[in-house]
DNA sequence: TAGGCCATCTGGTCCT
DNA sequence: AGGACCAGATGGCCTA
């Protein structure tokens, strides 16, 4: 297995500081950009979504770059708010790899198995004092989840629960 | 060097 | 209309 220590990688991103920068820099990003985007269309790949429906916007290069460049910006806050609930899981998961981070794909498995052995366990100690189980999502899990809400009642995970459980 | 994992960019689609 | 979500592409970093 390898380690996954590695250092916060320093990535360029192509954003609105960029932009802002001294044009000279600005340019060598847009170029960069442009090329990236030559080599994907000119590929060996048509691309297999065709453009469909939404009207071209009648923005100039320069408010289509602009709104591309807000637009990756919201992308990383994104995937950021994803790798901190990633984060947040592996934290409560546990595992014997206390050293080294999980993977994503390794975290939500380990999350499911653990999730499956707590049940069981539970399942176990109530030994048949709640109803019959046709798996975790059946009428034991929404049982399991009235009894966290009880317990969450007041709490403000209670919203936080109910917006990420549908 | 190959392969795994990841961050970022990008454009399409869905949703509010 | 515009933001959120999604999936594909790309390239960097790291380990075996």
């Amino acid at each position: 297995m390898k380690t996954k220590t590695k250092g916060k990688k320093q990535r360029q991103t192509v954003d609105k500081e960029a932009f802002s920068e001294e044009p000279s820099v600005r340019k060598k990003e847009l170029v960069k950009c442009l090329r990236r985007k030559e080599r994907r269309s000119g590929g060996n790949k048509e691309s297999s979504k065709m453009p469909t429906g939404r009207a071209k916007r009648p923005w100039s290069s320069k408010d289509r770059l602009l709104r591309r460049l807000e637009s990756n910006e919201r992308e990383r806050q994104r995937m950021h708010k994803l790798n901190n609930a990633f984060q947040a899981l592996r934290e409560v998961i546990p595992h014997v790899r206390a050293e080294n981070k999980l993977s994503k794909i390794e975290t939500l498995t380990l999350a499911k198995n653990y999730i499956k052995s707590l049940t069981s366990i539970i399942l176990n100690m109530s030994n048949g004092h709640f109803p019959a189980v046709e798996g975790v999502g059946g009428a034991w899990g929404s049982k399991l989840y009235q009894h966290y809400q009880q317990q969450h009642g007041e709490d403000d995970h209670e919203e936080h629960l109910q917006k990420y459980s549908t």
